[in-house]
DNA sequence: GCTGGGAGAGGCTTA
DNA sequence: TAAGCCTTTCCCAGC
């Protein structure tokens, strides 16, 4: 269902309709938007995108870059109400006489649109000065994306192939659950030491050094012993190396990327492909 | 401009002029999607929205979630193509005759739309089997939003009331960049010794602590002087706390929340008003 | 529910 | 451009 730049009232009964029926919806139209919550935003008259999802979804987006300048999660609620200047006044100063309507008889009303948060408390207001557009939509979709080349899911193929990292380097405890705590992947090494493996699917910064060494710490403290720490990453930034070479912890280069020739990792590539496949 | 249930050629042609004459596109489908780049993923057929921005932004919302399930940030390009079941045997197979295809000549046609990012290389297809939905518009909207409450401004909030966590700190280099490097912000307390702060808009967790910590070490070298943390935050969780302690690290509770009467920072808040309203 | 950490993170500022 | 870090981060998995 969609209208072509409806009457303001015409609009909230198709909106109100939608969202009933769990119809996503999409609107076009002049506003201006004020949030407030766990920060603040205002953002005045212009052109947006306003997109309303069946799970309470709110997305507000200009014509240009990727994320949406307001939003709310899932599970909000909405109110819609068309707001007028007789109105306002009426609440502000009292009822007057309505001047220069005479052009224009909704020049001066509005469609508020409100979205609601519960947990924590914030409020999303959108005011229409005009919608020049509304659609709404069934959206028929029982499909979930399938994820390939998530950090967990190359976790998972290192695990098989640690000797790509080093020689006679084992998992701990063979086969059995390595996520102990946060550490990435527990292993051992040729001489019997602890390792304590990170992985990073991109370019290693200071937090990734600063991560892996608290782990490395807290696995000294617990297993009361020596234990290395390696970082997995495709790359690493200079500060980070620096940082790691100070703590004594080990970077080992690894490229994860799929479909790219440049990722020659031996084993690796083939079961991501195969996986993808 | 919009069009319902557009044939494949029609909506192509649509989308074409749209992008190219950098208006937004709206396009309700039947699809399914691929992604090839850092990672990937595959989506199996379903109704979702696609959303083309005046920059080259690409986002593919289904009707749930906030966050898009395929997306390429600002800059990527799109090509669009018709393709058959014919042209497809052909490129694999050779010539066939076309089978199935008398209750409905175009159930074997398809819309492929790619957005193709650069750097790093990645593409993104789209394959429509149908279109119910195209629309399209010019968006005009030269606001930018103003954002209260963040981190940055907070800082700046705090700079010149640093008394509230402690009587007697001062900023380093009065009224000069703080932002040494990443630390947010630099004091000397009422004895002279350096005093390292880090600020988090919300509760703070491990890797709050981790950063303060490796902030604290850094400048002690630097400087080869004591130096003090304190981590400044409305809350924080266990974890950090005991790792604070640990790392004889400072915390300092303070409440950033707008409009909350429970936020009784002295100035603070008041300040955060006038800037908000 | 809170804690912890990844994300195809994106996006911003500064060097 | 890279580096570092914030985000109204969202989101998910574990506990």
């Amino acid at each position: 269902m969609h209208s072509n730049n409806p009457s303001l009232p015409e609009a909230k009964q198709t909106i109100e309709n939608a969202i009933h029926s769990g119809r996503m919806t999409l609107i076009v139209g002049e506003c201006s938007i004020k949030y407030m919550g766990r920060a603040g935003s205002k953002l005045s008259n212009g052109e947006r995108l306003i997109i309303i999802k069946q799970d309470g979804s709110f997305l507000v987006h200009q014509n240009q870059k990727m994320n949406p300048v307001n939003y709310q999660p899932p599970g909000c609620i909405f109110q819609l109400s068309i707001e007028n200047e007789m109105t306002k006044s009426k609440e502000t100063t009292g009822p007057e006489e309505t001047t220069g309507s005479e052009n224009n008889q909704n020049c001066e009303t509005e469609l508020k649109l409100s979205s609601i948060r519960r947990k924590p408390k914030e409020k999303i207001e959108v005011i229409f000065k005009t919608i020049s557009f509304v659609s709404t939509h069934k959206m028929h979709d029982n499909q979930s994306i399938r994820l390939f080349g998530s950090e967990n899911q190359l976790s998972e193929l290192l695990l098989s192939d640690l000797h790509l990292i080093e020689k006679g380097l084992v998992p701990v405890k063979k086969e059995q659950v390595m996520k102990k705590g946060t550490v990435d992947i527990m292993a051992k090494d040729s001489h019997g030491r602890l390792v304590v493996i990170e992985l990073k699917r991109r370019k290693a910064e200071l937090n990734a050094v600063s991560q892996l060494s608290r782990y490395v710490e807290e696995t000294k403290k617990l297993k009361n012993t020596q234990v290395r720490g390696i970082l997995v990453a495709p790359e690493i930034t200079p500060g980070a190396q620096k940082y790691l070479e100070r703590e004594n912890l080990e970077f080992f280069k690894l490229d994860f990327s799929i479909g790219n020739p440049s990722a020659k990792i031996n084993g690796l590539e083939s079961k991501q492909k195969t996986l993808f496949e």
